[in-house]
Order: structure tokens, then sequence, then C-alpha cells
DNA sequence: AGGTAACCACACCGGTCGGTATACTGCGCA
DNA sequence: TGCGCAGTATACCGACCGGTGTGGTTACCT
């Protein structure tokens, strides 16, 4: 089975596929791909671009079109090879739902590994959100298919939606918390999310004495 | 009781005390965390921050030296506003800490409200992260807070960080994701976690069929 | 031989960046 | 009366911003 449909073929298709580059075209992808994850992406310039890539401003007008083609472009790439290491995570786990699960927040744990400058995507938002910057797209669909992954690995829209949220958690709270625990803290939740889903719906109730809420 | 003495009186202190400001700079720095927020800290030069203010950078650089203190003034007085909105909700929810607990998701939901820009400490972190920006330790310290008000709210560390993780996903998810959902969908996660944790130990062990893992 | 895609070197554009300098007004206070 | 602080107004600085234009050099394809 293709790497790509373990959750669904019908969700790989919302990212258009990558664009074949020329050899200074590469270059160029690569080094802005760096500097804009370790700086952020308007604190990096297209003459420093240029020159990390050994070439010239001229040549990535002339490959890529604008700066802002180029960070939609690094954040695309990006996409495509983070799923590509969750999918292979989570592949190798076995077919338990629960262990598919699990494998995908450590898989987290070791994409992270050293780096301390977090979710691209995020981090991409916090400079272009709210604008109509062509990488907003972009991240909304990382993130959409993230929550589709997870609810297509829960079989439960409700349960998707929560273990998504640890996800997202626990990578924000790794790196602006300074917190290396946060991916184990998020698997142990999860952990104890499945383990309450399993349960009857009586005994996963509100606690005594706290307000009612919306119907299960 | 003191609404700051909510999660302990020896937390509070780690952010100083907010300086007195004159008219001038107060207008700046309003207009500089409206600003700084919706379009992020390195989109906005002191030049607009001046024009907002209706005054000139002149009276900007006399009272706060440089626009990355005025950076880190702006991140620290929204933690002081949110930390006042958030003790007060919780206040409100009464004795019982699962109440508590509940409420201060609530919180999250109104003071986000309208707003699409997520959390500013966050989004500053994806801008200045990795530099040795004055703002970076005030949101380390707003995340170590946010850290200790669940872990004390929850009366147990481990439970306290998943909280915090459930929190600090729902708001990324919330805006990066735009999801309207995510606060609600993590109470209700968080409503399961603390289920959980009043069960005993065994019936909250990992499902059948998956790896052992780290001793309770 | 001619065409073309890829690339390089370099100069240039208007605009904005954070930050500074100078000169002036109004006001409270000793 | 006079000092000092808060604020206004404006001009200026070097550096960098994203983006364009010209001209020339390879190498491959027909």
């Amino acid at each position: 089975m293709d790497v790509v449909d373990v959750v669904g073929a019908d969700v790989a298709p919302v990212l258009e596929p990558l664009p074949e580059l020329t050899p200074a075209g590469t270059r160029l992808l690569d080094a802005a791909s760096e500097l804009f994850y370790a700086r952020g992406v308007r604190a990096v310039g297209v003459d420093l671009i240029a020159e990390a890539a050994g070439t010239t401003k001229k040549t990535l007008y002339d490959r890529f079109g604008s700066k802002d083609a180029l960070v939609a472009l690094y954040l695309l790439r990006r996409a495509h090879r983070w799923r590509r290491h969750l999918l292979t995570r989570v592949e190798a786990a076995g077919p338990a739902p629960a262990d598919r699960v699990l494998a995908a927040f450590d898989a987290v744990e070791d994409w992270m590994g050293a780096q301390e400058r977090g979710c691209a995507f995020v981090n991409a938002y916090a400079e272009v959100g709210g604008t109509d910057h062509p990488a907003v797209p972009v991240v909304r669909a990382e993130k959409a298919w993230m929550r589709r992954f997870f609810v297509d690995l829960a079989g439960d829209g409700r349960l998707g939606a929560q273990l998504h949220l640890l996800h997202e958690g626990a990578m924000v709270t790794m790196t602006a918390g300074g917190d290396r625990d946060a991916p184990r803290s998020a698997r142990e939740a999860a952990r104890a999310l499945l383990a309450a889903a399993d349960r009857p719906a009586v005994l996963t109730g509100p606690p005594a004495g706290s307000a009612p809420h919306l119907p299960a």
C-alpha cells in the first residue's frame, strides 16, 4: 500500500504536487527553507537567499516570480515532507488504531528533534495571517489535513479533533513554552482519551457538581 | 481574596509590574498593541505607530528607548490583562476544581471572541524566537505561568501539563486552523481527562496491544 | 548554424527600516 | 523668574526592502 493512502486517498490531493526545479532553483528553495524556518519569512530578504544559494536575485525572480510565491512553496514542500514522515511512522506502528495514534505523537517528537523553532505553518501564519498572502491557504490546508488525519485514525470526529488539539498544543508548548516533554505529555493524554472513549458513555459523563453540558 | 492569589502568590511576581506612562506614552503603547497584534511585530514600523498614536517617533524613543522594548512591554501588558480575565472567570466558577478547569477553557473562548490572530505570545515567538529579543523571556514566562496555573488548578503535575497542552492547542487551532469550535472541543477533552484522572489507575492503563510506557 | 533555456554579474529603482538631531512650545514648580 | 520635563514638528541618516533591467556566457537540442 502506498504510504499516502493510509488516511484515505481523497485527502492527499488537497495540496497540489511540487513543481520540478532547475539546479539553481533547487538551491534557492533549499536555502530559503532553512532561512525562513530559522528566522521567519519576513526577517529574511531576497538578497540573503540568493547569496546563500550561490546565485542571484534575478534567477530567483525568474524561477519563482515573487518572494511570496517562494514562501508558499517553502511551506508546501515542508508539508509534503512532514506527511511522508508522519505516515511512514504510523504505518510502521502496525494495524491497531490506538498504536497508530500514539505513533503519530512519537512522529512529532523525532521530527522536531533538536529544532527549537516549532511548527513552520503556525510561525508563518503568525507573520502573514489576516492578509491575502499565498501562504495562508497552504497553512489552512495543512491544518485541515492534520485534523482529518486524526479523525480518520480515531474513526470519530469528536475524538479526532481532540487528538489534533493535543498535537498542536505539543508543538507550540515545546517551542514557545520551552517544554521538551510536551510531546510525551501529549502522548499520555492521547492514551487517556483513547481509553476513555472505549468506555460506556455513562461512565464518561461530567463529574459530580459540574454544570450540565451539550448532549453527547 | 485578591484575584491574583487564586493560583498562588508566588507565581504572579514572575512578571515585573507595568510602568506608569505619560499620556503620549499611553497612546503609543495602545496604538502599538493594536498594530502589533493585528499585523505582527516586524510588519509594523515605528513611523506607523507614532502616526497612529497622534505623536512622533521622538516621543516614542524618549519614552521606550527602542522598538524592541516597546514590543516587550506590549506583551507584558497583554499578559497582565489576560491573567486578570482568566482569574476572574475561574473565580466566578465556584470552588469545585473541575468547574474551575472548565471555566479556564470558557475564558479562552470569550477572550479570543471575534479575534482571528490567535495567541499574541505564540505569534511574537514565531517572529523573534531564537534571537536575544527582550520579548523572548516575556513569552517564556507567560507560558510557564499558564502551565503552572493548570498544574495548581488540577493539583497534579501530569494532568496540569496535559490540560495546558489542550489550552495551547485550542488557541492555535482556532486561528491557524480556522476552527471556531476548538475551545469547546478542548473543554470536552479536558472534562474527559478530569474524569479519567478520578478513576483507579488500573482502569486508565494502556489498551491491549500497545507498547509499555513510563511508570505512573 | 540557429534557437533557447538556464544562469550569472551588476546596476538601478522607489520606498521603508530603526534610530537620531535640532529647534520649539507649553506647563508645573521652586 | 527660571529650570526642567513632556510633547510637537521636521529633517535627516545609512541600511535594507522587494523587484526590475541590461548584457553576456554557457550548454544542449534541432
